[in-house]
DNA sequence: CCTACCGATCGGTAGG
DNA sequence: CCTACCGATCGGTAGG
């Protein structure tokens, strides 16, 4: 039979998630995940070894989401400035929430246990830091950027974007066409030929 | 009769900083702060009120330490790009520990009371961002920088420094010459005419 | 009375 | 999945 409801696992992650970008991973009790799905604290551990986990698993998807994001862009868009300007758009036209989990990701990983900490950063490194690389190397190559050291201008377009993932920022409400677009220009200029 | 020992205030601080840090505001029990200086826990209590007002101390004296900085490029330089340049080349020149303190405020400021959130938030407008945008402005009003939403650019170029305000990024080593003037070029490339 | 603390313990809460 | 709990540790404070 199939089962029709949302299914608990689900609605664990979608309520933490929301929670652990507005408090944090220590500022963050269970207990508050479960009074929210009115659930008992037990029901998590349940669905999920430890506190640990489920912070991991909301990372996981989220990285896997924007993965195939960058992988579409890639497969369907002509120069490599053209991939730069749609990923830019792509990422701050997500939602805040949406967002939010990137920085959530590279802000909290330090609080977690060595083996996961490494199993994370080499997922990071594969499924978005190393996307860009390859876009950015590839132009270089093509002649449409300068020679810039590519992990230099690869964090200098994360880092550009990285304050559209405060939700202090730009609140609840979406990053404005006109500034996605004012990003995307001063990166371009700034690494063209 | 002038007292030539450090003063255990400034031990305090000093030690919680590089511990804050390292673990964040949560992270850190006052507990070990303590330990690390000897001392019991009821002394940092003795010069602190509690863990918040000693955490807002650390944030505000950096943030008068940078404040001085820009005062002194924006007193001493003249054409507005190359106070931007000055500006990128004293926050990365500076040690990974006083890089990490910008991201430590940043990223912790969500955990204090709305009181405090809002005067520090204020502070850090005055002393550091507002000054930025100060910058930019007077390089557009001069023609020397495009018509860009002050803010936009004003956080693309904070942006842009972001990563190696994180200790993993660069380790404790300093920001490379080569690598400050290439996100220095890049921006000011970028926002040009 | 003051300063600069200490040893011990408070009420609550964390993950499990 | 729940009720009923544990070992430990948290920030903060008592008297002296």
């Amino acid at each position: 039979m199939n089962n029709s409801e949302p299914g608990l696992s689900e609605q664990i992650l979608r309520i933490a998630k929301r929670l652990f970008i507005n408090k944090g991973y220590y500022g963050l009790a269970m207990r508050e995940i479960s009074d929210e799905l009115g659930v008992s604290k037990a029901a998590l551990y349940y669905h999920f070894k430890d506190k640990e986990q489920l912070f991991l698993a909301i990372l996981q998807a989220h990285l896997e989401e924007i993965e195939a994001g960058i992988n579409q862009i890639v497969a369907e868009t002509g120069s490599s400035a053209e991939q730069i300007r749609k990923f830019v758009a792509y990422v701050l036209s997500q939602p805040a929430e949406q967002r939010a989990t990137i920085r959530l990701a590279s802000q909290e990983i330090v609080h977690l246990s060595p083996t996961s900490r490494k199993t994370f950063g080499k997922n990071y490194q594969d499924k978005f830091v190393g996307k860009i690389q390859s876009i950015l190397r590839a132009g270089m190559d093509a002649g449409e950027f300068r020679g810039l050291q590519v992990e230099v201008a690869t964090w200098a377009l994360l880092g550009m974007m990285y304050p559209y993932f405060y939700p202090t920022h730009t609140g609840e409400k979406p990053v404005p066409n006109k500034t996605i677009q004012e990003i995307t220009d001063i990166y371009l200029k700034g690494i063209k030929k």
